[in-house]
This record gives structure tokens, sequence and C-alpha cells, in this order.
DNA sequence: CGGGTTTCTGCGTTTTTGTGCGGGAATTTG
DNA sequence: CAAATTCCCGCACAAAAACGCAGAAACCCG
């Protein structure tokens, strides 16, 4: 087994069910104890696991109990929160992943909106269902409880048989080669259905997402219409997606 | 159980309940009593909980909010977890409606209890989910803004696919003459639907509800096999459903 | 090709960490 | 004040991590 090919099913493994046990995984990839111990520190350098004394944690972990991580990029979120909304009319239905992303723009609708939303991320449905406009409708499956979102083939075959105005996509990497790209199977396989079943697709992305690169790919550039990030449509980081005919907001 | 996760559990649970006592959590998690002190001990330091003689408390008990009524009601509804847990066995698949009697019950779970939780309430699935080992499955469909619960023809149609062992049912009004009773037409669908699709019904019921009528039926008093309030089994108000044959505990 | 380098992996050994236990001190409670 | 908890401290033991090393595979490059 190669090494990238095991730290990509140890990630998997984490964002599964939260957490890893070390030794289970050694016996699990049959390679030493050690090795698992070298991946999972590399897998917590770059941020994607929470490494413990026996194993590894979800990074959902530590986001829990620092809700106020970064108020700067909060505030790098409400701006792209803001151009999301101004594409919203009246009566649209709207599909949504989950992501901090789009919480904030959950919270920024205005309250004179009258729009259909739909999704399975539980955070965002807690937001839109404060709304005093908005229909939600909540796509039921089995929880993920890392991402908060319902995965499964239920919840993929009632997406795709709905067709929605717009999608908004929280999105986790974006590269002009590689497209967006993500690191848990299942919402990679949720995202597709709501890109199929979606007449606009939006990703949502703050900068330091952007040319970056995750294990499992959602879509190829092409898929997407619209690209919305805190910076400026004319910086220079975003002109090679301009030129791949990305309207970029 | 690694120590963070551990941590984890307990500070949901302090946040929760706002006040943990040592003793308790040690026997739910089954580890000594030591563990659990210096787990507090550190969660303390890190501000997070604010340790006190025989467990801890949560940090918004240092504000001025002080919970000045509904504390009795909320051990009443204790009492009622309590035995209501006691019927749920590892590996069992689980109906629950929403509520407040419900939540308490979500709330009570014992870490180490493995089972599926399936439900429509966003609510209780928010507490299913910080449950280290349970499964949750959603039911999805619109969503009712005032009882916050999926509501309509597919979540029915969803739930009667469904064979569960174990049925809650949240109780507003239950009379020996007109059953269980209630006042949303949508949930009363939804609760008729769990009925048909579990082995066993259990009603879960404060005793302020007993012997009370709302306008629509949910089922008739035989429809279900147990009754859960927080008053003595051989309590004379009980008598007549003991008499129908209902398993009052 | 082939030799040198880098990367990856596994194995001891040592260090650190996490946990439980016992006894004595400190506290709550009646 | 006395009994019962609860807390604190040191110790012991086991599990896990860190470290250094060495063999093997892959890679690079003239």
């Amino acid at each position: 087994m190669l090494k990238k090919e095991r730290q990509a099913y140890i990630l998997h493994q984490v964002n599964l069910h939260n957490k890893v046990l070390s030794s289970s995984l050694c016996s699990e990839i049959n390679v030493s104890e050690d090795t698992i111990r070298r991946d999972l520190q590399e897998l917590a350098e770059e941020g994607k696991v929470i490494k413990v004394h026996g194993g590894a944690l979800s990074q959902s972990f530590n986001t829990v109990h620092f809700p106020s991580q970064g108020v700067y990029s909060q505030n790098q979120k409400k701006k792209i929160a803001q151009k999301a909304i101004a594409l919203i009319r009246n009566g649209m239905f709207i599909l949504t992943s989950g992501g901090t992303t789009i919480m904030e723009m959950a919270r920024s609708l205005p309250p004179q909106l009258k729009a259909t939303f739909i999704s399975g991320s539980i955070p965002a449905i807690l937001e839109y269902m404060y709304h005093p406009n908005i229909e939600v409708i909540l796509i039921g499956d089995k929880i993920s409880k890392n991402s908060k979102i319902t995965v499964g083939s239920e919840a993929i075959a009632k997406i795709k048989q709905m067709k929605a105005d717009i999608c908004f996509l929280g999105t986790n990497a974006i590269d002009v080669q590689h497209g967006v790209t993500d690191n848990d199977w299942d919402v990679v396989q949720l995202k597709k259905a709501m890109i199929e079943s979606s007449h606009k697709v939006v990703c949502l992305a703050i900068a330091e997402k952007v040319n970056t690169v995750q294990p499992i790919q959602v879509c190829r550039l092409e898929g997407i219409d619209t690209m919305i990030t805190e910076l400026s449509p004319d910086d220079p980081i975003l002109k090679p997606y301009v030129e791949a005919g990305i309207e970029v907001l």
C-alpha cells in the first residue's frame, strides 16, 4: 500500500468516525505502529487531523471548542456571503452544502427574502429554520458526524430528483488543473449530485483555499459556473480562473 | 476512549446540564474518579468549566443568568429519561419523535451505548450527533418551523419503509378514553407512521399531561405498549392505564 | 546501466504520557 | 464535632511516543 494511499485511507476513517486509534489502524493496514504515527503526524502538520495520545481526532473536534477561531477569516466570509446573496432572487430553489462559508451566508440572508432552501447540513438547516420567510427542505439519510451532513445513497437519490435554480458549494480546495476537490468521499458524492441537479453552480471559497488540492475530485473546473472569493475579481490570483471561463465575483 | 474525546464529552455534558458530578461521570464513562478529576482540572485551567467540590459547573454560571424556573420539571423529565433508557439495548434501531422529554432522554444516553437512532426532529438530531457511539439517521422532508421537525409525505413514506425495534413518542396528551392525542396535524401523521413501523411503542409523558386531551388523535390506548411517567408505576393516577393492559413504568 | 542519494519502513531502546490505587489531608454536611 | 465525601500527592504500571539506526525500495542522473 502506498504512503499517500494509506494517508487518504486514514483521513477517510477519521472523517467518518471522528476518531481513529493508531493501534486499530496498524492492524487494519498491516503496517507497524511507527508508520501510522508518522502518517498521523504528517496529517496533523497539514492540519487535516488532530493528533492525540493513542490516535487522532477529526478536525471538527477543535472547531467545536473554539468557535471564535479567526475573526479575520470571518470578515472574509462575510464578504463572500454578501456576494453570494446578491445572486439570490425571490422564489428561487436553492441547494446548499455545508461549511462555515455557507453558514455565514445563511446568517446573512435578508429577512424579507422568500425562497426555498434545500440542504442536508444540520448547522445550515438550523440557520435557515430561524429565517422568517424561507422554506426549508431537509435531505434525509445517515448523518456523518464530523461533517454534520446527511450522506448516503438516499440523500443522493433525493437530490437527483430535484432541479434547483442555483447551488452554493462551500469549497475545501479549488485549483485550475484539478478543479474542485475535497477530502471526504461521502461529501464529494453529495456535491456531485448537487451540481448535477442545479442550473447554476456557485463555489464559495476563501482565498486561502484557492490553488490548493485535496485527495478527491468533486468536479472539474468547467463543471462550475461561478466562483466567489473575498478578493476583488481582478486579483491576479484569480486570473487563471477568469481565463478558464469561470464567472468570478 | 481517548482523553480528548472524553474531555469533549464532559464539556458537552457540562454545557448541556450546566453541571456535572464527577461521580456520575466516572460511572458513565467507566474510568476512575481520579481521571475525571484530572480532566475537570485541565478543563478548568483552560477556562472551559468551573470546577467545584464534587464536580464542575458551566461557565455560563459565571454570568447573571440563573435558571430560576423549569428546573423542577426538568428533574421529572430526567426520571422519565432514565426509565426510557433502561429499555434500550445495544444494536437496537430506535425511532423517536421530538419534544422536550425526548431531548432529555437524548442528553442522558450513556456514552458507551451503541445503537441507531432515527428521527426527523432537528433538536433531537443535534443531541444524537454529539453522542460518540450512536448512528444517526435523519428523516428528510420539508421542515415545520414551529415544531422543528420534518413533516410531509416523503418523511412518512420513509418511516414506513423501516421496522424499528422501539419507538419513543414525546406525548402531548394521553387519556384512557381518547388515547394519545396531539394538536399538530402534521406531527400526528408522523407519529402514526412511527407507531406502525415499530415493534414496540413507548410513550413518554410527564404526569401533568396524563388524563388530558388534545384535538387530534394519534392512536388509541391499545396502540401503545408502554407508558413512562415520572411517577411510581403504582400511583393511583396510572391505575386505569395498567388496567387497560399498558405496561406502566 | 550502475552508483549515489533520498525516501520509506520496521525494530530496539529510552522517555513521556495516561491511568489507577492507597493513604492522608481537606471539605462538606448534619 | 463527627462521619462521610472528596481532594491531593506520590507511586507504579502499562501504553504510546520519540529517537536513532539500518535495511530495502525507489529515484535521479550522468
